[in-house]
DNA sequence: CATGAATGAGAGTTCATTCAT
DNA sequence: GATGAATGAACTCTCATTCAT
């Protein structure tokens, strides 16, 4: 596949993102992303063979990205206090833009699916979070930030508290305030009194 | 509508319960509900117009029986400690069915649709969940079984768990020790040493 | 068959002529019937077993009862020109409701049919206006009304207009000043001033 | 859409025409065109997606092609009454052709559409063809061959008996002498004696 | 007589997928 | 590589008609 193979097949994920964005996964058809990409019914078929392998794709395009927000946006000087309020705040912002996420085809391609463990990125992506969630914990720990038990324990609390507010945004609806409450909540578990 | 047809919708919204509960929401066709029933296509039709207004209807009738669960198999004897592990028990049991729920189902009719607050059953049923766990660990605090400051918080914590318990079990996979050893947090915030 | 069902049946006549009226003949169905009747599927076939007949029992009915117009309404002075002038302004009135009319359904009717002509009402309604207003014409002639040479050239001739207004009236619309001004026409050809 | 699918759209519509003559328009469903065409079901929605899309277009070309008949057909140094007398044949041909024509499935079409009236080729064709015969009466006048006092009367009374017949010989059917008899009777009316 | 539940045929429509160009 | 016409399967939905009660 030449440079300009992967250059169209680039653009065809980043276009299809945007519609499972809209569309969730389910209700994304083939046609629907031959006509948001504007290309040939057939030429689509070149690249990819079902929404699945393209959803599949996009979700790793995804996983790349998003490794990186850490590190980037992260001053060198920031507490552990710091990170993992800049961390919760990410988490609240994605939670209420509700329609603009991959959350719902995400979840609606996991419902179907009966994808093997080791490949699941939810799984891989939710553990990750707790170990750095853990991490970062215990380093509040240190500092005397904050204070916890059992930190491994609390920081998977915190992550089934967020997929719980995360479901809750996508089906019962949640504003800002009720997502505030729960996050305090937390943190003050932490014995912050933020 | 006279009795038996009564009785018929009846057994349409049963058979197409089962059909939901392995299916989820999407996936079932008009078509599908027809043959579980083992009537005619114009038959269906008869009684119910489309998918949603079944699955509607289905979900209406699960929460009218969840509904006596608690009075039902409960002691009078029984303390605040024990109802709160009753019902969580009964939780983790519905969790680890895994595709035999409605929960599939549930979560897909409710990425779709803008239903007003006012009737999304799984609205009122998180929050009058959140009501009698509150009422219980008000009672368990009288009664010296628990120890806590916000017992609102901890009431709703507990059900953001939950249900971030629920949407894992779904699409990550979680085995029973995953489920007891988030349990067990949340009891011993409870200042329950179990 | 009884009093009661004679009457039944005029019922369900008299309503299924409503029907007609809005709908047409084609788009008209057994199921629209027995709605507007508000009575029993089954029921509707106990007296009639398709729209087809029961169409041509209305149009019967209907046959029977504007026998009358002629005689009903005109006084015992009017002369040949008054009578004509009053024929041909029921006309009008009729034409121009659109709607409120069998004609539609007369003509979707008889497109479908193969009637055998004897039984075409349609052909007898217009065979029989012609020969009314041919005496009419002559009538006028005699009293120095009308001048005409082949009077039942003029009186097809005039049926024809009306046929074309009619059929103009439920496809391209005629107001009213477009149907006076080819009743004039009509009416100077019979040397009327009016 | 490329010269290929032209033709295919061409074809359908000309197959489609066929359909239509022979059972009008609301008789004809997509399936009998798919059917006409020996074309599959999706096929035809590649192009239509309706029959009354369909028959709208399969109307366009055919007054398209009607256009050129006056001028096609008619030698230079035709008199105004010859021309005439060849419209008039030309309409008396189409006339008792009955089923072989589109008149039906036209009327069938305009009783239902609420067609705005600027768009309704039926009206437009009525308009552009008194128009035509107004100026042919005019010519004759000129010329000596016809006499008349309201040529545009005239012009409007010839198209609504035609129209006239043009209904009769599909609901009630009509034979070459009377359609004969009622074009004698306009020409007749011109002042002449053919 | 009357009811209305039940059936099944048939129309409409949409897409995944293929394939000749 | 790329196109887009073509196919056919799968669904939805509506009625005419029947029949047990």
């Amino acid at each position: 596949m030449g440079e300009k193979s992967l250059q169209k097949k680039k653009y065809i994920l980043e276009t299809a993102r945007k519609v499972f964005m809209q569309k969730g996964f389910k209700n994304v058809t083939m046609k629907d992303i031959v006509e948001a990409c504007d290309i040939s019914r057939g030429g689509l078929y070149l690249y990819f063979s079902s929404t699945e392998e393209i959803f599949l794709e996009v979700l790793h395009m995804e996983s790349e990205q998003s490794d990186d927000v850490f590190s980037d946006s992260i001053g060198d000087d920031a507490t552990a206090a710091d990170i993992l309020a800049f961390f919760l705040n990410e988490q609240k912002k994605e939670l209420l833009r509700k329609r603009d996420t991959l959350t719902i085809a995400t979840y609606e391609y996991y419902f179907e699916s009966n994808v093997p463990k080791k490949e699941n990125i939810l799984k891989i992506q939710f553990d990750s979070a707790v170990k750095i969630i853990e991490k970062l914990i215990q380093a509040g720990v240190m500092s005397g930030e904050f204070s916890c038990e059992d930190c491994l324990g609390t920081a998977r609390n915190i992550m089934y508290v967020l997929e719980g507010l995360k479901i809750s945004a996508q089906t019962r609806g949640v504003t800002a305030e009720m997502v505030d409450r729960e996050l305090m909540f937390i943190l003050k578990e932490l014995g912050i009194k933020e």
